[in-house]
DNA sequence: CAATAATTAAATCACTCTTATTTATTATTG
DNA sequence: CAATAATAAATAAGAGTGATTTAATTATTG
């Protein structure tokens, strides 16, 4: 069996790649998801606002918005005054509207966690195992969603559009790497997880590349502003990446877009390594260990690591001199706006890695390219299952990148 | 006046980065192109062929084929017997149911390229120079185009659909590689190109990177089969590259996107450079230069080489090396299918150059990666003025890449 | 009260879909 | 080999959907 591109996608993932006409009722479809999009991007918006922004006439966006009200995406605000001519009523996002569920299943522990349509986040279980198994996965997840749905009402729980799953890509090839019997590792490798979960639940289940979830965390929930294409760096266990282009999630052909990690990058000594070789918690802990010191808290306690000394401060230098080499690396392929690094780590720690990126960026040759602005994520430690959460929500309630035509 | 973004455009260019509804002209324009692509990519399809591939009702295909077949875009060939039921008859693209113009502005020198709706070349006129100054280009253009449209009937003068000029990302900055005259650098910097060029003609004129115009070629009419997520290197007197995104040409939001030349890669001893000090034919000409050997042919005939000894072997070698590692660094971007590798240079040297990129990237750390397949590029030397001419044809009558849902 | 802007009802228009029909061809039967 | 059945392509007619246009209503400012 033909790994990757059969390990992630979604119900409809096999048709989706063929080229499809387009009809009236998708049409629709597509100018419902714009009005959700531009509200979630702006906040709250009246319709009139909306007619403006799509050129779609004011008698069709008020048929659409009213339908998306009727149906409870949208709440009514208070009239805003103070203008000349009718008061607008801002339309934002109901809360209730939808809920979904995300899955992070990563080297030392799983995480569920349960967001409504706002992505704030409703309930959050934590897994930790010395390495995940499949079978121990889906108790957790079959339990763990049972609690959750638990603490919703019939109305709510009705409204859960789906669940994602954010894990990486090929785990099975952590044999080395996660201390775990080749056989369980195989197991990963020969089962289909995806259609394994799908079969306990009614609503859709998705797949996606850890780090990748994570970036679409951050475009979906994150404070980006008017950001439409960046380059997302994950900094976990291990390191990976994520690709926003045209306001728009690029997952790739197979699922593997944004692999980040394994970008070749001038080692220590120039002799060339991988990214994820120098830039991963998992090589902080190695060097920290080396120096005997105890370093499990790394994994525990994310939000606020004691006192590293100098192997933080020379783990920070040498990733950051990797992930800005990555950086320019990535802007000689896609011209990003913006290069924006998370991870598994205290913010503290983040706006420090950021910093050096930025000068380690002012050292290398640079002509011929319009060099991304570097920022922090705006997420944090649980991107991934955040963003295993968002991908629900963009598959049913967002649009796609390329506006088709509006004709004239 | 901010350079870049400005530059890069169609005259659309403003409002289409909006989010756009869609309307039914809109749909209709879709489905037409849709069409056309689908009988571009296939050469001929009878009208159920597309019913079928698009998910288009039988009726809808047929209204909208017969149209386009009015308008003159699609050509009934001879019925095709032989199987139960009644014969289909495939649809082909007419070729003369459009015209494009083409401008290359490179280094040495101008092309101006006349195709049809095949993309078969009508005509080409060259014109070269130390150094390329706005006004010479200007009137090169328009005695060229004169020409050129003198030699078409009256009927398909009125059919050409637009201009495409390929032009080098901030040609203003070869002051130094040159040796033209500041003034005339800087004249090009504060020119508004498209829009001079535009005031001399009714039809659209676009402006596009010339690498990334190289690769539109190769998209639009190369031979590809169904490849849809590649990188592509043009190898000129400089190195530059392109990239396609799910079917479609990708210039991102600054219309820099594919700035490969610029990618950082090992140099000679390891010390980082950009992909274009070792992989260009400027490179190449210097060493031959430096060994006394005259080497003005490099740029008079690319389509044969007399015999070049060492140096090229060598040229070859280190050039593969670095073109090597940009695929595998772009691989970690985007997980693209194939690197294609095309230039201005024979297609027997071309093809040593793919073969030893293949090895080259055997010698890398892939770990975590899915190579890409490297392949020649089928267009060859005028790729980037057909680049040119293939952007008002994309524009016009080929769709964009994310199918927008056709609704249950 | 005049001007302005938001909203929406009603009528209209454009485009696709469904259903049914016509036409052309191959496959099967006696 | 002629007659019949099966299959597939193409299209006409009518229904359905959704956006647009037009015009009216409402709420507010100055």
């Amino acid at each position: 069996m033909e790994a990757g591109s059969s390990r992630y996608g979604s119900p409809e993932a096999a048709e989706s790649q063929q080229l499809r006409g387009t009809n009236q009722s998708g049409m629709r479809d597509h100018n419902e998801r714009l009005v959700l999009s531009l509200v979630r991007q702006s906040g709250a918006l009246a319709k009139s606002d909306i007619a403006r922004m799509t050129g779609l006439s004011a008698q069709t966006v008020s048929v659409i918005m009213r339908e998306l009200e009727v149906e409870g995406l949208l709440l009514r605000q208070e009239p805003v005054r103070g203008k000349i001519g009718q008061p607008s009523i801002p339309m934002a996002l109901n809360p209730e509207g939808a809920f979904f569920i995300g899955l992070k299943i990563g080297r030392r522990s799983a995480e569920l966690v349960l967001i409504d349509f706002l992505g704030n986040s409703r309930a959050m279980l934590q897994n930790s195992y010395g390495y995940p198994t499949p079978r121990d996965t889906i108790d957790f997840v079959k339990s763990g969603i049972a609690e959750m749905r638990a603490s919703l009402t019939r109305e709510q729980d009705k409204r859960i559009a789906g669940l994602g799953v954010a894990m990486p890509f090929e785990l099975w090839n952590w044999v080395d790497t996660a201390g775990a019997p080749r056989e369980i590792m195989d197991e990963w490798r020969n089962r289909d997880i995806r259609a394994d979960l799908q079969a306990l639940f009614s609503f859709p289940v998705y797949v996606q590349n850890d780090a990748t979830s994570a970036c679409g965390a951050e475009l979906v929930f994150g404070d980006i502003g008017t950001l439409r294409d960046f380059v997302y760096f994950y900094i976990g266990a291990f390191a990976g990446g994520g690709v926003v282009l045209n306001g728009r999630l690029y997952s790739g052909p197979t699922g593997n877009a944004g692999a980040l990690g394994s970008m070749p990058v001038p080692g220590p000594g120039g002799r060339p390594t991988q990214l994820i070789d120098v830039a991963s918690i998992a090589v902080l802990e190695k060097s920290l260990n080396a120096k005997g010191i105890e370093a499990s808290y790394l994994w525990t306690s994310p939000e606020e690591w004691s006192d590293l000394g100098p192997e933080l401060d020379s783990w920070i230098a040498t990733a950051s001199d990797a992930l800005a080499y990555a950086i320019v690396a990535s802007a000689s392929v896609i011209d990003f706006e913006s290069a924006v690094i998370d991870g598994w780590m205290p913010p503290a720690i983040r706006a420090r890695m950021v910093q050096a990126v930025q000068s380690a960026i002012g050292k290398i040759d640079v002509e011929g390219l319009r060099i991304p602005s570097v920022r922090e994520g705006t997420v944090g430690i649980h991107a991934r299952a955040m963003g295993g959460a968002s991908l629900p929500l963009s598959e049913r309630f967002l649009i796609g990148s390329t506006a088709p035509s509006r004709g004239v």
